[in-house]
DNA sequence: GTCGTAGTTTGACATCCGTCGTAGTACGTA
DNA sequence: TACGTACTACGACGGATGTCAAACTACGAC
C-alpha cells in the first residue's frame, strides 16, 4: 500500500468551526502558549513534545486535543511523532484577522507582564 | 450629599485585565451576544434586561458580572437599573483590535449560519 | 525480537461553569 | 407607606474542565 492512513485523528471541517470553540481553546494559557509557539514557527510543523509546558503528558495530550476539536490546529502523525500546525487558512476564512489580534495581544500581554 | 456612591462594584484595572480572562468570558454564546449588542449601541448605556436572552434573571446576572470581573464591561448603578457598556478604551489600550476582530468574527459566524 | 521514545487511554479528583428557582434588597413613584 | 420594577444572593444540580499517575500502544532503531 501507498502511505495507510494509519491513526487518522478527526478534525472539524472549516464550516463546523465555531467561534465560541475557537475562543474557549484560546482562554487556557497552556492553549495559548502552543498557539503562540506553533505560530511563531509558520508553516513548520512542531511536535507536541517541542514546546515546553510544565504539565503532564496527559494533560498536554488532552490541550492539544482541545486545540484540534475546536479546530484550532491540524494534528497528523509521523511515526512516533505528531505534528502539529495552526490552521491560519482555515481560521482567517473564517474569521478575518481574529487569530491575528490574539496572538498580538498575547504577545502585548507577555510583554506588559515581564517586560 | 451629591451622588453618593451607593451600591459600589468592583471592576478590575485596566492593568489588571488578563487576556485569558478577556476570551474566556467572550467564549460563551450569551455573553458574546451582550457584547455584540453592546458594540452596536457606541458609547450609550444598555440596562441589563435591554437585551433579550432566553434565559433566568439569575444567570443573566451572572453572565454580567463574569463579563464585569474580566474587564470587558462597565457597570453602574442608575436607580434600580443597571447599566452597561463595553470598555472598549481599556480593551484596545491593552489589546489592539481584538475586540473589533472578535465582533467581527461573530458576525460574520451569524451570517454564515443564518443567512 | 527488544528497547526506548512519543503519545494515548483510563480513571480519579477537585474545581469551575451555566443554569434554575426562591427569597431578598434597592430604588422610584404613587 | 405601600407597591412595582430591576437586579442580587443563595443554594442546588449536572456537566465540563484541568490536572495527575499508571498502564498501554505505536513506531523506529538496534
Amino acid at each position: 500500500m501507498t502511505s495507510t492512513p494509519v491513526r487518522a485523528l478527526a478534525h472539524p471541517l472549516r464550516e463546523e468551526i465555531r467561534l465560541e470553540g475557537v475562543l474557549h481553546a484560546l482562554s487556557d494559557p497552556m492553549r495559548l502558549r502552543v498557539v503562540s509557539y506553533l505560530a511563531a514557527l509558520g508553516d513548520q510543523e512542531a511536535a507536541c513534545s517541542d514546546i515546553e509546558l510544565a504539565i503532564s503528558k496527559s494533560t498536554t495530550t488532552h490541550h492539544f486535543r482541545v486545540l484540534r476539536e475546536a479546530g484550532v490546529i491540524r494534528q497528523i502523525y509521523r511515526g512516533t511523532a505528531k505534528m502539529n500546525t495552526l490552521r491560519r487558512e482555515d481560521l482567517d476564512a473564517l474569521f478575518p484577522h481574529l487569530l491575528q489580534s490574539v496572538l498580538g495581544a498575547d504577545a502585548a500581554q507577555r510583554r506588559r507582564l515581564l517586560g
